[in-house]
DNA sequence: ATATCGACCTGCTAGC
DNA sequence: TGCTAGCAGGTCGATA
């Protein structure tokens, strides 16, 4: 499901909720995750405190402190296609509740994840993220400093990858996925089956503010909902209606009234207009 | 290095 | 009404 502003709109909510708080009930369903060392990982953070919540490419992190240790550690948790995390004043057992974190006071953090093609991980430590398999390889923040316009034409000069391929790509950029990949093309008028390499470094420029505008605007609506995504405290995003090509085949191009297209690249469905991306 | 599969899963919708 | 095929905000790994 979930891209950056996704998760994004989620952590900002958890910190509303649930910084300082304690964790004192651990539920998790036996359903694998294929993470051999969970079990141990949360049966340390029994009794922790929740010190922060940050958010690095579409992984929620947890920071969590507990007494018997000196460092924070991390409960991380994708959303795969199709995994909420909720905050609630009560629990209510649903369908396809993985794990659910009781606090202190009666409340509760649950992970649901009906297609199972999310993830939660612990590390110890930061230096134990930073070094781990997931995270070791993870590209540019797009909305960082460091997505400069130097870097991302690097990025682009150097794959031969259609362009649409390469935005999606955690390895250089990471956040933006299906809907997000398509919207900031059309923003910037280039076509999704363009080979990144073919991008001229003033397309680039435009491409680059694309993304963060469109990426800054889905934070600003609390995100996009099509079927799974909501808010912590369960309310839809607004983002949705604002898409301008994802989802819209056949349909008028707002701008200039052609009928938007659909391709499959990389196996998945992409929109775009062929009069106004070129 | 890139492209193209398949895998991992459940649930919803369109079409017969 | 009920079946089936196809599709879905993501990643990872094998193969050509």
């Amino acid at each position: 499901m979930p891209e950056l502003p996704e998760i994004e709109t989620i952590v900002r909510g958890l910190k509303e909720n649930i910084l300082g708080k304690r964790i004192i009930i651990i539920n998790r369903s036996d359903k694998k995750f294929r993470n051999p060392d969970l079990e141990n990982g949360l049966s340390s953070i029994q009794g922790a405190v929740v010190c922060d919540i940050k958010r690095r490419a579409k992984y929620i992190l947890i920071y969590l402190q507990t007494e018997a240790k000196a460092a924070e550690q991390i409960l991380v948790i994708h959303l795969g296609m199709s995994g909420k995390l909720l905050f609630k004043s009560g629990y209510d057992p649903k369908k396809h509740d993985h794990l659910v974190l009781g606090l202190a006071n009666g409340e509760y953090i649950v992970f649901n994840d009906p297609r199972r093609f999310g993830s939660i991980m612990y590390f110890a430590n930061e230096d134990a993220l930073a070094d781990s398999e997931a995270f070791g390889k993870l590209g540019i923040e797009p909305l960082d400093h460091e997505f400069t316009d130097a870097a991302f034409e690097r990025i682009l000069t150097s794959s031969s990858k259609k362009i649409k391929s390469v935005l999606m790509d955690a390895s250089k950029i990471v956040g933006v996925g299906n809907i997000y990949a398509s919207e900031a093309l059309f923003e910037a008028h280039i076509s999704p089956q363009r080979r990144a390499s073919s991008v001229s470094s003033t397309e680039g420029e435009k491409l680059r503010i694309a993304i963060i505008n469109v990426l800054k605007d889905a934070i600003n609506s609390g995100g996009s909902t099509l079927r799974d995504y909501v808010r912590v405290g369960g309310d839809v995003g607004g983002f949705q209606h604002k898409f301008k090509v994802y989802g819209r085949k056949g349909q008028p191009c707002l701008v200039c009234g052609a009928p938007i297209e659909m391709v499959r690249i990389e196996d998945r469905s992409t929109f775009f207009c062929s009069q106004c991306q070129k």
